[in-house]
DNA sequence: TGAGATTATAGATAAGTATCTATACAGACA
DNA sequence: TGTCTGTATAGATACTTATCTATAATCTCA
């Protein structure tokens, strides 16, 4: 006796070939996109970005954004855990910068 | 009586017009791209695109994600609010497809 | 070496959120 | 109209995280 499928149900099969994403990648991706999707995250690059040569270091950050240090350096840890900058010891100050190559893979999600 | 800066100070001065983001316009970016930063929601967005005429209805999205059906109406809705995918009611199913616009502007804020 | 300045870490707390179960809502069809 | 299927909402819970205060670590310089 042959099953009888519902016109419903056949108008919604998934078509062939329609592979998840990865979740390993997905995982990889969610946790680099969730770096930048905080808005003092986002002034933090903005303002690096505008900086003179491109580099900041934190005294620089913590004023104008109107948090506390150890606040800046979280958020500047996030940062470069996602490989979005590094950070450089000169003297007193640690100057942070922005990794190009890693801004441009993140780009990349969005273009493919 | 002049106030002496210290040399240390000098070096650190930010450089001028080195003006913050705006706070509205980091929460604005920010909110559009905490949708995105979801494993869940890639691996959504993802078969989404991958699907016939790019859209897709609930029922294909629950059992390759292996979550239950509250959960992906959850992230649905969380991707609709944030303008990335639109659901379309036909019949039984709603469908839901791709905001291509939406989905370039935020491709342009890693352009730019 | 000791004092002062800059940055990082530890620990606590409050707010946000991904997920579930239970249930309501909406459309198809007999 | 009543039943079945697909989707959305409500409420609860556990986990994450942004922020703070307090303190440690690191560097400069007198």
């Amino acid at each position: 006796m042959v099953t009888r499928i519902p016109l419903q149900l056949l108008d919604c099969l998934p078509k062939a070939g329609a592979e998840p994403l990865a979740r390993s990648t997905a995982e990889s991706m969610a946790t680099a996109l969730k770096a930048v999707a905080d808005p003092t995250r986002l002034q933090i690059l903005a303002m690096i970005a505008a900086s003179k040569n491109q580099e900041s270091c934190v005294c620089n950050l913590t004023e104008p954004l109107d948090l506390t240090q150890p606040t800046i350096s979280h958020h500047l840890k996030k940062l470069a855990e996602a490989g979005l900058i590094s950070g450089e010891r000169r003297g007193t100050w640690v100057w942070y910068s922005l990794n190009r190559e890693r801004w441009a893979q993140i780009a990349n999600l969005f273009n493919g």
